[in-house]
RNA sequence: GUGGCUAUGGUGAAAUGGUUAUCACAGAGGUUUGUGGUACCUCUAGUACGGGUUCAAUUCCCGUUAGCCACCCCA
């Protein structure tokens, strides 16, 4: 929205400038991260290739329609969320703001109906929405997303369930599962209009937001906070009554599976979710530890059933899928709670220090000696003097550091130094990589003795 | 999109309507131009941006921007 014009006076002088920063709600993500983003996708990498899922990597501009006519032209997400523009070329293009319908005009453009059903896919990209940033809300951000198209079959949708609890589990995060189902459209419909019935005969207790809710999106009041409605929910009728046989079925074998499974959840017949392409089970995950200082409960992702979106956006009718997606920032944040962030801190085996322009030239190439026969080694060769290479190695907490001086590059030799005894010998330059690597397996396999 | 709170070096904090804005950590250099974990010294670096009130604003007021919180919604 744009403000009021700014009276924008030219610039007095040489005042200093605002300083360049991010867009709202974008952010730069520093090397001290990393670790933890690591972690994040060593497990998805791990979880994925167990379960069979094949990565697919896609693109991050998609026509509009896309998303349009695969989450629906009436949810939040599309009617004020989009990051939509026209190109040079006329087009009108969309930055994702989600992926399930990416992956769903992809099942169809590369016919993937033609390959053994399911077709199981990962992927682990970024979207974006305008919307106002909060802790663990960005403008772009992480996803991790799971899905199985071309099945209806119950074990899947629980199979999905289990994958998302492991992942966080696996991350150190503990969390149950919000579960409920929606039934077929057509079962929603009929819901929906009892529902709306049901509120309207209250409608004096509504609140302002709520009678808005009641106008657009009447399941909506089911998770509404607002004053006296716990009171008027627990009233009001519940989907999972309306479920005829076949949806009531395949809800409780979910429920059976996940007993198994021993995957805890709660039934929330409250639980609803905001985009149109849901049918049967959704359900979303929350974290058990609190998130922040007010211990919010954020929601660290949520799925469910989309059996009517491939047929919608012109694939083969009955084409049955599930999906999940993980919100990666929010995990990150539940990580943080549960204090399962990785240390970020580099440390080597080895560090290499030099003295002088000779030992400088000639360490570059016996640096990457160590490097290429496996050796975890480590460098400074911006610092000049010893003391504050010596310092480094300490820090990153090598056990060897190797020392060449003017000396020995004229000697053809080099130091060796024990870290923790301090003790140091002189080898020939030629021999030192072997020596060393020997001396650190050793090293790694007496500690690995030790330990067992 | 609505409302509230906040904004001081890279980080975390302190202070004040009036000279050089304090401290810790981090960073750079040094205490024998070749030896680390300590210690000491020096240096780097800041009142988000714009306007107003005032003799004087980092401090008070307004706007902008951003972050956080509660909504909305969602991951």
């Amino acid at each position: 929205m744009p403000g009021k014009p700014k009276a924008e006076a030219a610039p007095k002088a040489a005042k200093k400038s605002k300083t360049l920063e991010t867009l709202r709600g974008f952010r730069d993500i520093l090397p001290d991260e990393q670790a933890a983003w690591e972690k994040i996708e060593d497990v998805a990498r791990n979880l994925t290739h167990s379960y069979g899922f094949g990565r697919i990597r896609l693109p991050a501009l998609e026509a509009t329609s896309v998303f349009e006519r695969g989450v629906g032209k009436d949810t939040d997400i599309v009617e004020k969320e989009m990051f939509t523009f026209v190109d040079q070329g006329g087009v009108k293009m969309t930055l994702r703001p989600e992926g399930t319908a990416q992956v769903a005009r992809a099942y169809i453009e590369h016919g993937m109906l033609n390959q053994q059903q399911p077709v199981k896919l990962w992927y682990m990209e970024q979207f974006f929405r305008h919307e106002r940033p909060q802790a663990g809300r960005y403008r772009q951000f992480w996803q991790l997303g799971l899905e199985a198209v071309g099945s209806d079959d119950p074990v899947l949708d629980a199979q999905i369930i289990l994958m998302t609890y492991s992942f966080c589990k696996d991350l150190g995060v503990d969390t149950i599962v919000n579960i409920n189902s929606l039934g077929t459209p057509a079962i929603r419909k009929a819901y929906i209009s009892e529902l709306t019935k049901y509120f309207k005969g209250h409608a004096k207790k509504l609140g302002e937001t709520d009678l808005k809710r009641l106008q657009r999106n009447p399941l909506r009041l089911l998770d509404s906070k607002e004053d006296g409605m716990e009171e008027l929910k627990a009233g009001a009728p519940q989907l999972i009554e309306y479920l005829d046989d076949e949806n009531k079925q395949h809800f409780m074998k979910v429920l059976e599976y996940l007993d198994e499974a021993e995957v805890p959840y709660t039934l929330n017949p409250f639980l609803v979710r905001g985009l149109d392409y849901y049918t049967k089970t959704v359900f979303e995950l929350v974290s058990t530890n609190p998130i922040g200082e007010n211990g919010s409960q954020l929601a660290l992702g949520g799925g469910g059933r989309y059996d009517g979106l491939i047929p919608l956006l012109g694939g083969r009718e009955a084409t049955g899928a599930i999906g999940a997606a993980l919100g990666l920032e929010r995990i990150m944040l539940a990580m943080k709670a549960a204090g399962s962030m990785p240390d970020n801190k580099r440390t080597v085996d080895v560090f290499f220090c030099q003295l002088g322009e000779a030992a400088r030239r000639k360490g570059l190439k016996i640096f990457e000696k160590f490097r290429q026969a496996g050796v975890d080694v480590g460098e400074a060769f911006a610092k000049g003097n010893l003391k504050a290479q010596l310092e480094i190695a300490d820090k990153m907490k090598a056990s060897v550091a190797i020392i060449l001086g003017q000396k020995e590059v004229l000697d053809g030799t080099i130091i060796i130094r024990d870290m923790e005894a301090g003790a140091q010998e002189i080898v020939d330059v030629e021999k030192v990589v072997s020596i060393v690597a020997k001396r650190i397996q050793d090293e790694k396999i007496a500690a690995k003795n030790s330990k067992e």
